[in-house]
DNA sequence: AATGAATGAGAATTCATTCAT
DNA sequence: GATGAATGAATTCTCATTCAT
């Protein structure tokens, strides 16, 4: 009897609530810890009742879970439209990829505290969570290996253990995201920052030297 | 009264205990997290009473920061071997770096547990052991700037920025030990593993075809 | 305006609610429990919703005591039909008292889940539904007392003290289908449970023995 | 180090203990009702801490248990002196019966709130407790029946159905001994109350009639 | 010094009931 | 009238820490 309208009104609301329970559990969480934080934080950052929480999670932890979800999804959104087209030569290959991490680097800005929250807390919330985000570095990891790959075979890169090379990438992007966002490189800029870790990433440290270094200084 | 004598087992036996409780808690820990830890169950371990905890530590904080402490201890321990003689050419430093991680590698083995509950765990304790395990990861930073820095001046290693790279150096060297010992490398020996690290970071991935692309040049 | 017919299409309308909510309840109630049934699963057995509940019911508690009231005028209206005609001789009265058991137990075996909870679970709901339900009893055994005192005063039944017995009679009744009905008398037909229950009413399990027994004193 | 003494000393106290929440347990269960009671409340009656319940019992279910296992204890061990010797005619039988139900009583008598409460909560707490009960009527009706037979046997009891019979006297018993507890019985003394019940058992209301009657007949 | 029993503050969770739509 | 989302009071239970022995 309440039909349609009613009905449509109320999805509405939920969703709202729902976003608005998932906002104030990032911020309590960012603020706080997973482990410290109190779902009645959460709820009254929220500014609902103790209640209202139960209804729309099981408890804290699939709150955290649905937080993680959330972000994901928007990640790989992101990710996809880069997996176009591929670049030719190194000279593409490294303007590309200092493309990509600034865009990743500017839309992760807006996830700065989630993103850090995750990959600090995550590991320590759960067995089933740390395999969660495993998979999530995986999948990056994987995203990584395949241009890597692809560039090995069109001979604009070294010969070198994919598999390894990829994980140590996706490893150092977030260790250097959280340096930065901690504020403990004080010394660079951040364009300055993506410059020096992808010359790093193609060069190593005695790369040009070796060679072109020796070379450029005749 | 046979004072002297009977201070000296005292206090053996004390020291005994405490490093019982230690070893309990690097086990407890290792197994539920810090947080999911129980002091009851560390002490169940260690065999004592509950209350003979508190002879010992102050809280459940202070334990994990006596067994950082003691990691830690050990760990400049080895370090300060190493920092005796500086490589003179890539030759040497490439050779240096190889077997100096192969020696971190078979001593942190030892640690493994401990060491990944650290890195794991330590960011989730509280502000003060963040900072704390911060500390450490920027300790092997400053170890690692110092080689490379003292690289590019004798003009083998690329100029590029010291700061940022060693941090990277530090970041990459953490996440692969923990992919390794998580057993997420299926596909490589530990030895390989090492040989691909090092050539990454002396060449990175793009590293020899710019030789190649040197070859073009002539 | 319609509102003769529309009043009374809402008033049947309403009546239907009504019931549907109870048969719900007694379902409910059955299965788990008055103190572990939930309002929430009441209502969605009905397919009502949960507001719905409360414009028919103060409260749980009141649709209990319904529940109770809906039965027990039903109860009563079969007893009535018996109360007609009194028993004139042991034969007679022997007779009429199988019978009337015969169909108490058809009747109430569509009641079985309603009646066990009632009297299982009514003690415990509180001290005003513990007093109905004995006020219940009471009604049942002064049924009882009646009939017996009637047989007494026409000297076909032993001077017993009718209000003990009469009692003793209920309580048995109702043991006895309780134990019945929860299959815990696997080795008696129902027909044959009332004859031995009519027998040891009118003769205790002594009974013919004592007969027999005077006979050999002789 | 703190040895036997201590040891002893801590298992008495602990005993004691045990005891204490046990007797303030049945103390708030009967007073309340096992639903409505609070662990709260429990503590409180027997002056401990919140967390001590939970030292000893896993919750409030648990202590329900206890309560019930330390009373079937004590009934079966009163009831096994009685075992002893079987009576050898009617006679005997009868005033073997009159001395154990008056012993029954008066041991019941000072467990009266704890026994009225197991019977009354016990089929509401559980399916579990449920069926726990359910065992020790049957081992009543058990013992019951071993005496019917042994009775039938030597020819002084009718031939009945011992199974349904031996249950009729277990719920006749429950059932009377809450009438009178519950001051529903005001025109009997206890004493008058056991001799009705066993000549109801024996003889049935109608039993010395049909004697009598059949005499008066002639 | 060592012990482990006792404690209670604190957190999660449930569910009858209210209330805006 | 009907609905179901929202609520928060009420309870259970945990576990770090204290303390009597």
């Amino acid at each position: 009897m309440p039909t349609e309208f009613r009905k449509q009104a109320d999805a509405r609301r939920r969703e709202q609530r729902k976003e608005a329970l998932l906002d104030a559990a990032a911020l309590v969480f960012a603020r706080q810890g997973y482990h410290r934080a109190l779902v009645s934080e959460i709820v009254s950052q929220a500014e609902a009742g103790q209640g209202t929480f139960y209804r729309y999670f099981r408890d804290k932890r699939e709150i955290f879970d649905a937080l993680f979800d959330r972000f994901v999804e928007s990640v790989f959104a992101e990710f996809s439209e880069m997996t176009a087209n591929l670049p030719r030569d190194v000279g593409e290959y490294r303007a590309a990829s200092v493309a990509a991490i600034r865009r990743i680097a500017a839309r992760a800005e807006g996830n700065r505290d989630l993103l850090m929250l995750l990959v600090r807390e995550g590991p320590t919330v759960d067995e089933a969570f740390a395999r969660k985000l495993t998979g999530f570095y995986e999948g990056l990891a994987a995203l990584a290996r395949g241009y890597l790959e692809h560039a090995i075979a069109a001979g604009f890169a070294r010969r070198c253990n994919a598999e390894a090379v990829s994980q140590a990438l996706v490893g150092m992007a977030f260790w250097m995201a959280q340096q930065w966002w901690q504020g403990r490189l004080p010394g660079v800029t951040l364009e300055r920052l993506i410059e020096e870790m992808v010359d790093f990433a193609f060069l190593g440290f005695g790369g040009p030297v070796v060679v072109g270094g020796g070379g450029a200084d005749r």
